[in-house]
RNA sequence: GCCGCUAUGGUGUAAGUGGUUAACACGCAGCCCUCUCAAGGCUGAGACUACGGGUUCGAGUCCCGUUAGCGGUACCA
């Protein structure tokens, strides 16, 4: 008995698919999933200057990535418009919407809101009379509209009382009718124009929440108008608190570029569930402690209750190289690397060393062994997939840099010239090459030449990986085998000393 | 300009219907571990709950005002 949730998830393809609305989608999946509703994906592709077909893959495929798979759709709004004609049409005929004669006002070089605050100063200062063409009789538009006359078709806002309506998140909405202008339905160019179209499109597919981003709160009135005006039913409405960029500055997909674009989160090495989790988090508490949450956990947790109505600020800073994201996300990332099983990272490594040209079939087949315990090895101190070719690449590749400040530190006493050699010669008379073999190997070595172990330990891992930092050094020892340890000792000897 | 929304440490969030020293996570600092870096463990710094008034025995929690940020206001979406 109970009706069905549906819910949608419209963006409009202006843009790639943005942290913003990745929220957007993700609380609408949640929201769906949770209720066993359904989940439509709504193109609002009705702006055909801005939009494009590229950017609707990007959506697509940063929606797939995310894991947020619609039900029904990609619908696009563009195939509907008849529908949303049809509705104004109706709306003139019974007398709820006229047409306005009025021609279009010229576009003139003032940005959009000096534009609105000039026309609401100049309006403020006649008075505010009304549309003139608000009260000509119908038939009359219609005559005017046969003989070829442009007109747009404005909705009949009441002249008096309030709108109300009750926002799950944001509570009870209230605002005057005499602030709320008779808007416009169809351009005179017969182009439907947003706020018709959804509401329409929403109508059709018994849309029962609405959830979406702030910024449609207080045009959510002039929506519901046009759901009365249609005799239909309104949706329930959720909105969501905006993600900001630091310093509570608006996030803008122009000035802040590709940081906000999901895409590049995948292509930074990002894990789907990570960045999901960590997008619940942004607005919305599960009101426990509970941080780590999976996908599941967040489907039976989610409410739209628990969603919180202050914006919140995503910490990225495209300027840091190493914490270019919100410092939460790169450590959820992290978190999620060394806690999910080695079955789900180990392909996931894969697909990242293929994409750097460092795999090589031998990990998948004979050394698949060793790749897993590579990968095991290093995952504790990687936050993101990419640091495994970027941070990583000594461990899989023999070609590799050497870091100047880690020879400089390591690498820097002269003694090393006899002693790297004399350990590889040492090493390759190990036995078994194992970890506990070899540090016995090597410690006898250092006392054997009367120098401490810490000098040939961290020697070893600058000449073995080229870095100051990495896993315990005997782990390497092993990761890398020995003959290659061996070459690589020998191989180092020319950089001792020398910057 | 007008209308609306929001306001808890640097960031994300907690703190049932007002009731103790404002909690957790990230980040930061230090210590432990140690061959380095992480991870892990422990400790710590950091918030007069935007500001100002009320109501109350008692307010982060209720009311009013101010400020700031954001949103809307368009024949954009």
């Amino acid at each position: 008995m109970t009706e069905t949730v549906r819910v949608r998830f419209a963006p409009s393809p202006t843009g790639y698919l943005h942290v913003g609305g990745a929220r957007t989608a993700l609380f609408n999946w949640l929201f769906a999933r949770k209720h066993n509703g359904t989940f439509i994906l709504r193109i609002e592709d009705t702006d055909i200057q801005r939009s494009s077909e590229a950017m609707v893959q990007g959506i697509i495929e940063g929606m797939r990535w995310l894991g947020l798979d619609a039900d029904e759709g990609p619908l696009f709004q563009s195939s509907f418009v008849e529908q949303h004609r049809a509705a104004a049409r109706r709306l003139v005929e019974e007398g709820k919407a006229y047409y306005d004669f009025t021609p279009k006002e010229q576009t003139d070089d003032r940005t959009i809101k000096e534009r609105i605050v000039g026309r609401a100063l100049a309006q403020a200062e006649a008075g505010k009379g009304r549309n003139p063409y608000r009260d000509l009789p119908t038939e009359e538009a219609l005559r005017r509209i046969d003989a070829g006359e442009q007109a747009a078709i404005r909705l009949k806002v009441p002249e008096s009382g309030v709108s109300r309506f009750e926002d799950i998140v944001y509570g009870t909405q209230e605002r005057d009718y005499t602030d709320i202008e008779d808007l416009v339905l169809i351009r005179s160019d017969g182009h439907p124009l947003y706020n018709l179209s959804v509401v329409v499109d929403d109508i059709e597919m018994r849309i029962t929440h609405v959830i979406r981003g702030q910024d449609h709160l207080t045009n959510t009135h002039k929506q519901i108008l046009i759901y009365e005006a249609l005799g239909a039913p309104a949706p329930q409405f959720g909105h969501l608190p905006l993600i900001s960029a630091p310093g509570k500055e608006k996030l803008s997909k122009r000035k802040h570029g590709e940081v906000v674009s999901v895409t590049f989160y995948r292509d930074r090495g990002f894990i789907p569930d990570a960045l999901v989790n960590f997008l619940a988090l942004l607005g919305w508490s599960p009101g426990t402690d509970q941080e780590r949450l999976s996908r599941q956990e967040l489907i039976e947790q989610f409410s739209l209750e628990g969603v919180n109505k202050s914006s919140a600020v995503f910490n990225f800073n495209e300027s840091d190289p190493r914490d270019w994201t919100d410092p939460k996300a790169l450590w959820m990332n992290g978190e999620y690397i060394r806690s999910m099983s080695l079955d789900e990272l180990v392909p996931m490594v894969s697909e990242e060393l293929k994409k750097a040209g460092l795999w090589r079939d031998d990990f998948a087949a004979g050394g698949r062994e060793w790749f897993r315990q590579t990968v095991d090895l290093l995952r504790a101190r990687y936050r993101t997939i990419r640091d495994f070719w970027e941070l990583g690449r000594p461990y899989f590749s023999d070609e590799f840099e050497y870091e100047q400040p880690a020879v400089k530190k390591n690498l820097k006493d002269e003694r090393l010239r006899e002693l790297l050699p004399g350990l590889a010669d040492s090493l390759d008379r190990v036995e078994e090459f194992t970890h506990d073999n070899v540090e016995a190997a090597l410690r006898a070595y250092c006392e054997g030449q009367g120098v401490k172990a810490g000098l040939l330990i961290n020697a070893s891992r600058t000449a073995l990986t080229g870095q100051a930092v990495g896993p315990g050094m005997f782990d390497i020892f092993v990761a890398l085998g020995r003959s290659r340890s061996v070459e690589r000792l020998r191989k180092a000897v020319r950089l001792v000393g020398g910057v």
